[in-house]
DNA sequence: AGCACGCCGACT
DNA sequence: GTCGGCGTGCTC
């Protein structure tokens, strides 16, 4: 007899073919099964999922085909994975299909029942066998993690005594379900507090697993090596696996394997974790919960923070999110119900530094008092000079790499705009050229002003390269202690291109060959830079005046973290007897977001930014979406929205009268790679019938985009819970 | 999105 | 006569 099953596969985001597919089956099989289909004249990997509640008829006139085999050896996904890609899926306004499938293994998608049954046979015995240089080296990458003898009695590990703070904190995550905001400034000890948790968990339970989840590829590795050395000696070597798209294909089956089958009892990793398949889940860890980098920006645009809560909630796990500058989102979300919140959240506090390392002293520079244009105010290059003569390291912050962001003709107003992209070209004066960030069109700089021939050509505003160019020229009578000139190191994208650069450079730091770093946020964030003495953001107004509302939320972050760069190690602070500072130069020295940063009080700077929030009714007061649309031409990108809008109040969809819909305005960057970008906002008060409208309003702009009057149109999207707008 | 088919220009 | 340009249409 033939069952019908119903499969989720990766149909196009924007075709008319439907998410889940009807296919035959000769053997019943379980929602959650891999198997492999036809589609068309392909054959893609697919999930059988839950037959939809209202029995949909098959389409007419179409023949179901049968499947073209099922992935044996691979348990069926639980009802909770498939739950939470069907959540996600319905939140972010995608297709089932496309969530589960890219929530797989790449490995998987590509690889028949035969080549998976071989990838999963018991390797055999391990004979001495001439192998390929190519199959030497994986087998030498497979055994390269510690090997760890996994005596029969579980090895007791000397744990590290937990200061005050953190063992009450500890005992609240015990006693309490959660979810939690574990509050803790840099430096308080979070990661200790998460590896408890984590150790609590694993004990109550033999078969519990938790999932760890950091922001960005590069903080893994450190994070990694703690759990490594924590959990191996007792669980085993696979007992901690990492999930982040850094690793290969075969590196990601493996890893994904073992948390899908229960051996690793802790996953490790960045957004994408968060799709893993953890059988046994009991507790979720989400450390610097405010980053950026958990919102996916293509494709399928959800949090990984978010859905870390819902799949909490759905498992009955605990779920801690850690920051020392919380997201507003979760601060409010945290605030107790005696103080006016929600308190969804318990908040934990952890304030101290852990050791004899204080906070920095935050000094503001008031530009408006200094020589007009210098980039370096004398008092900070004083505080520079005398860091470099006690052996002390600095770091430089811009966020702008380059040596200028704009070529300038003074003669004709030229500017290196970029011919692709409604931006300036910036000028790298190290390869001379002139490259766009946006579309990475790159061209030689001109010798002469392309417009009308003068010489004279110059470079508008400071980018790292330049820093560290015009320090070097400052410092070049500066003597370390030991007698050698001062040394000006950068650490940004442009030289951390190469595959193991950044460690490589970072370990330069380490080493003490650098005096002054200059760099962009990324140096500003993890690393623990145990010599540097003294932080400055030279030119950090900028995002006080952005027209995004977010900015000064994540100024204030880069600018904590970035202080908490400073005096980690308290051996360099006391011994020298110096202080370690944050300098800020600043032209609104006034201004709350410093004012704030000087008394390292995040929660004043919060409150004053909610009640913001609050007057202006956004976020998180208010739920709002984006929808994208990209052309050819500006109109056309337009024109597609407001079609989009006129066709929802001619249709009437639900909870229109609850939709703010925003006209159509062009983006901040207007035109990226010669595609003009456009896009409305809507806002709602309630975050379900924002949901709702969207998911009505979908098959509409779907069959608008068919229209012949749209051909122009290059793709639309939605964004839910934009980052920024 | 792929991957076809299909209908017109420059080549061995 | 073919090779191949990318316009249009379909995929349970």
């Amino acid at each position: 007899m033939s069952h019908i099953v119903h499969v989720a596969v990766q149909t196009p985001a924007h075709s008319a073919v439907g998410d889940l597919l009807s296919y035959r089956s000769d053997e019943e099989l379980a929602p959650g099964t891999l198997v492999r289909v036809p589609l068309g004249k392909r054959e893609m990997l697919g999930v059988v999922w839950d037959p939809p509640a209202s029995a949909e008829p098959i389409p007419e006139g179409i023949e179901l085909r049968g499947i073209a085999g099922v992935l044996k050896g691979i348990a069926p996904l639980s009802q909770e994975w498939r739950r939470l890609v069907a959540f996600a899926a319905h939140y972010y306004q995608r297709s089932v299909g496309e969530i589960a499938v890219s929530a797989l293994p790449p490995h998987l998608r590509d690889m028949t029942p035969e080549q998976l049954a071989r990838r999963l046979a018991p390797p055999k015995a391990a004979k001495p066998k001439r192998r390929s240089k190519k199959a030497q080296a994986e087998a030498i990458e497979e055994t390269a993690e510690p090997v760890v003898e996994v005596t029969a009695t579980p090895t007791t590990i000397p744990l590290l005594a937990l200061s005050a703070e953190q063992a009450l904190v500890f005992e609240q995550i015990e006693q309490q379900s959660g979810p939690f905001l574990l509050y803790g400034s840099t430096g308080s000890g979070k990661t200790e507090v998460y590896l408890r948790a984590v150790q609590a968990v694993l004990d109550a339970n033999p078969e519990a697993q938790a999932l760890v989840m950091v922001p960005e590829i590069n903080l893994t590795p450190q994070l990694e090596e703690r759990f490594v050395a924590r959990f191996t000696p007792q669980y085993g070597t696979d007992a901690v696996v990492s999930m982040h798209s850094g690793m290969t294909n075969p590196q990601r089956l493996r890893s994904w394997l073992a948390a899908h089958t229960g051996r690793a009892r802790i996953v490790l990793g960045t957004r994408m974790a968060i799709f893993a398949s953890v059988p046994q889940l009991a507790l979720i860890v989400v450390d610097e919960e405010h980053d950026a980098s958990y919102k996916q920006q293509e494709g399928a645009r959800y949090s990984a923070r978010d859905l870390a809560l819902w799949r909490g909630r759905a498992t009955h796990s605990k779920v801690i999110l850690g920051s020392a500058t919380p997201s507003l989102e979760s601060w409010h979300a945290s605030t107790p119900a005696d103080s006016g919140g929600p308190g969804r959240y318990l908040r934990l506090n952890m304030p101290s530094r852990i050791g004899s390392a204080s906070l920095p002293k935050v000094r503001l520079v008031d530009m408006t008092q200094q020589p007009r244009k210098a980039v370096f105010s004398p008092p900070l290059l004083d505080a520079i000079t005398e860091r470099v003569q006690r052996g002390e390291q600095s770091l430089i912050l811009l966020n702008r790499r380059g040596f200028a962001p704009v070529l300038f003709c003074a003669d004709c107003s030229w500017k290196s705009d970029c011919p692709h992209c409604s931006a300036h070209q910036v000028f790298h004066k190290g390869d001379r050229t002139l490259r766009c960030h946006h579309c990475g069109f790159t061209q030689r700089v001109p010798f002469v002003c392309p417009s009308c021939g003068n010489p004279d050509i110059m470079p508008l505003g400071k980018g790292t390269e330049q820093l560290q160019e015009e320090l070097e020229r400052l410092l070049r009578n500066v003597q370390r202690p030991d007698g050698n000139p001062a040394r000006v190191g950068r650490i940004d994208a442009d030289t951390t291109k190469a595959k193991g650069s950044l460690e490589e450079q970072l370990a330069q730091v380490h080493a003490g060959d650098v005096d002054v770093l200059v760099g962009t946020q990324m140096v500003a964030k993890g690393h623990d830079f145990r010599r540097i003495t003294l932080v400055a953001a030279v030119q950090p107004d900028s995002a006080l005046y952005s027209s995004d509302y977010r900015a000064p939320e994540r100024l204030f972050c880069l600018l904590m973290q970035a202080a908490g760069r400073a005096g980690r190690d308290a051996q360099y602070v006391t011994a020298q007897d110096s202080h370690p500072e944050m300098w800020i130069q600043s032209h609104d020295a006034q201004n709350a977001v410093y004012a704030a940063l000087r008394r390292h009080d995040y929660p004043a700077f919060a409150k004053q930014q909610l009640q913001e929030r609050l007057d202006a009714g956004m976020p998180p007061y208010a739920f709002q979406a984006i929808v994208r649309a990209d052309a050819r031409t500006q109109e056309a990108a337009q024109a597609f929205l407001l079609a989009a809008t006129q066709v929802a109040r001619d249709a009437n969809l639900p909870y229109l009268d609850e939709v703010f819909l925003y006209p159509p305005i062009p983006m901040a960057v207007q035109r990226v790679a010669n595609v003009e970008r456009a896009q409305m906002l809507l806002e709602a008060t309630n975050r379900s019938a924002l949901l709702r409208f969207l998911n009505a309003w979908q098959q509409y702009l779907h069959w608008l985009r068919g229209l012949p009057e749209h051909r122009p149109l290059v793709r639309w999207l939605v964004d839910v819970d934009p980052l920024s707008i």
